[in-house]
DNA sequence: ATTGACCCTGACATTAGTGTCATACTTTAC
DNA sequence: GTAAAGTATGACACTAATGTCAGGGTCAAT
């Protein structure tokens, strides 16, 4: 598909994606006529560049990511994905803290709710 | 406490905090001489915006949330609370496939591992 | 009292992702 | 075949967080 199209399924505009080809996290082949033609496995691989962008990783370490999950996989490679899968667990651990936290805070929020609503009947 | 005993504290430059105190994420008396005069719970707010910030959200959503955990709580504070929470649950179970995906890769590594390992015993 | 550490404000620089514009070629549609 | 839409490259702008520097106060220790 060419790069338009890409950009519909995935919402990530045209620009963006030039940007992330050029950074080594998308690729293409050339067309004679010079159009990028991309394979549809990039259409995942965009909307996994996304998520991780908006989890402030940058594009650096989502080609890590990537590299990871793609690349040729040798032993220094574990040893490296090892520690980036740990880390990734660190996260995922401080954002279910979080989550507890606001779900604390929502509870005491539908208490004082309830009480409003006592009062505001009577 | 000052603010340089807060950088300590936190992590985060002298630069940043008056930064987060310039947009509202946190804040401080003065003292007579002008300084900055930090309550010691600062330094957990100051932790939950770092946090905030590496999940990629900016100042004005770490804002909301800071609003919605400390502000006041009225009836439209709430509704707009119960979204936020929901997103926020959604950023988790996101995160929670892509840790999915990534246990994956690592077990796919560490059979190739074996696989290596074996080989080179011989 | 002077030095060094800390603080103030304000301004400019930097980084990374993205937007936008200019210029030019290709393709599609009428 | 001409117009409109799509694509290419390259350059510049913008945003947001942060760094850095300038110029100037405050305070504690020697």
């Amino acid at each position: 598909m060419r790069i338009g199209e890409l950009s519909r399924l995935t919402g990530a505009s045209v620009r963006s994606l030039r940007h992330y080809e050029q950074k080594g996290l998308i690729f293409s082949e050339r067309q004679e006529n010079g159009y990028r033609s991309f394979e549809n496995a990039m259409v995942q691989r965009v909307k996994t560049i996304q998520l991780f962008l908006g989890l402030g990783l940058n594009t650096d370490q989502i080609k890590e990511i990537i590299d990871c999950k793609y690349g040729n996989q040798n032993a220094e490679h574990n040893e490296f994905c090892e520690e980036l899968y740990q880390k990734y667990e660190e996260k995922r651990n401080e954002i279910n803290v979080q989550i507890q936290h606001l779900k604390q805070v929502k509870e005491r929020l539908e208490e004082k709710m309830n009480e409003f609503h006592r009062h505001e009947g009577k």
